[in-house]
This record gives C-alpha cells, sequence and structure tokens, in this order.
DNA sequence: ATGGCTAGGCTCCCTAGA
C-alpha cells in the first residue's frame, strides 16, 4: 500500500497539478495538508471520480487537512485531541481498511514564527499535544503512521543553508527536542530509517530562485509506529513535482508499506 | 534578506506562510 502526504498550499490553487500527480504516482492513501478550504468547498467529486473517499478537516482561508483514499476509511477524528479551545484545523485520523487494518494520522503542525512569541508557544504546546497522541497510539501496540507538513527540520543535514535557519522556529532546538520526544517514544522516521546524507529536501520556497539553487528543507515526514516500521517497504521524495506547472511550494512524501 | 513569491480574503492591501 502506497501512503503519501502532500502540502498543496491551496486546493484551489492545486486543482490541476494534485490530480495529475494523483494520476502519474497513483498512491492508496494521501495526506492533503493546507487545503486552505472549507469542507462544503472541497471538490469531492473530482477525487470520487478518480476513486478515491475523501474525508475533509478544513477551515476558512488557512490550514486545513484532508485524506484520501481508495480502500475505505472508518472511526474519522478531526482535529488533535487535548484542547477543545484549538480551532484550527491542523489534524484528521482515519482507519484505512485494508487487509491490515491502518491508523493513519494526517497532521499541519504550526509554523510558530516569529520566535519566541504566542505563535512558537502554540507550536510547543500542540507538539505536547501530539506527543500526548501518539503515546495513546503506541499502547494499543497496532501499526499507524503520523504523516504530513511538520515545520520541523530535524538536522543540519535537511537545509541546504542550515546556517540561516539557526532562530528559525522549524530549527530551534526546543522544536527539535519537541520532535525527538516524539521520534524517542519509538517512532521510526521513515526516510532516515532508509537514505542517509544531505541534499533531499521536501520544500523550496518560491522567493529568490530557492528550488533552482536547491535551497530547500526538509520539512514533511513519515513517522511509523513500530508495528507499521516492520511493514515499511520503500521511501520516497517526489521532488520533480516541484518542477511542473504551477507546484506547491512542497513536493509529496510517500511509502510503501507491506499490507 | 528588514522577505525577492504565492494564496486567500472579499481586496484594490492585508495576513500568512517557512
Amino acid at each position: 500500500m502506497k501512503i503519501a502526504t502532500f502540502n498543496i498550499n491551496g486546493i484551489k490553487a492545486r486543482i490541476e497539478a494534485l490530480p495529475r500527480w494523483l494520476a502519474a504516482a497513483t498512491p492508496d492513501v494521501v495526506c492533503l495538508q493546507e487545503i486552505k478550504s472549507v469542507d462544503e468547498s472541497f471538490p469531492r467529486e473530482m477525487f470520487e471520480d478518480m476513486g478515491y473517499r475523501v474525508e475533509t478537516h478544513g477551515q476558512k482561508g488557512f490550514n486545513g487537512v484532508a485524506i484520501l483514499s481508495r480502500l475505505p476509511l472508518e472511526e474519522v477524528v478531526r482535529g488533535l485531541p487535548g484542547d477543545p479551545a484549538d480551532e484550527q484545523a491542523r489534524w484528521i485520523e482515519a482507519t484505512v481498511m485494508g487487509a491490515v487494518p491502518l491508523r493513519i494520522c494526517g497532521l499541519y503542525l504550526p509554523n510558530g514564527n516569529p520566535a519566541p512569541g504566542p505563535k512558537y508557544d502554540y507550536k510547543l504546546a500542540w507538539m505536547a499535544r501530539m506527543e500526548a497522541r501518539v503515546r495513546a497510539l503506541l499502547a494499543l501496540e497496532e501499526p499507524f503512521l503520523c504523516l504530513g507538513d511538520y515545520n520541523v527540520i530535524p538536522q543540519r543535514e535537511d537545509a541546504a543553508k542550515p546556517d540561516a535557519w539557526l532562530e528559525d522556529a522549524l530549527f530551534l532546538p526546543q522544536t527539535r527536542a519537541a520532535y525527538r520526544r516524539i521520534l524517542n517514544l519509538g517512532m521510526t522516521e521513515a526516510f532516515r530509517a532508509r537514505v542517509q546524507g544531505p541534499g533531499h529536501y521536501s520544500f523550496w520556497d518560491y522567493q529568490a530562485n530557492a528550488w533552482e539553487r536547491n535551497n530547500g528543507i526538509r520539512i514533511d515526514h513519515v513517522l511509523l509506529s513500530p508495528q507499521a516500521a516492520d511493514l515499511l517497504r520503500d521511501v520516497q521524495i517526489d521532488r520533480e513535482v516541484r518542477a511542473g506547472d504551477k507546484p506547491s511550494d512542497h513536493v509529496p512524501v510517500w511509502v510503501e508499506i507491506a499490507a
């Protein structure tokens, strides 16, 4: 089963590029971030016509996440548990009903800039809530994945110019430590389980010819529970998508799972 | 890089992104 994450930076703006990638890559499950749409405005029929079930958790203007799946989805949860007052649409969970039921968590972790400040406080609080949710899911001892736009640069090798990010919310020591706390619960980061070394990115800024200069960062990640890590067969970053017509500033990242 | 571009709001400039 091929499972992907893709921050599309607006469903309306990606109304051609997203179906183009789906047709070429044929993923079974896709977690989308930054749909920038309310549920009622999401063009679900377009994806249903391509064979996908569609579950959205949108909001007006910003954020918004969704799951597309060729297999039935059950037990959909919208919103990251732990703060009923949080109105930002950044988390959606569902169980993909294949031969092995697979819990999928699609996430759009807060950017957090500028740091320090209230936006950074929100990022760290959100990461603490995610840690609690992952801890609860791990207790079930079942295969599950948390994939999405983490807005975390894990290590220096994950940025073309790491020194430019030292004061940024994506790369501050506190951010990286909070991310490691989630990994240290027992989660496996799929890409680094398979690929070593620098030069692998998932985001290139629209500004300053960042793509042409390969000035990128790797911030879109797939985390696997121990039972899901047992099933990992492949992981890829579809970097060539960034060179297509009217691209998102992120590219898809996907895993192949033996399930 | 004190923001060079992109997206969405309900706009003719603002916020937000990373």
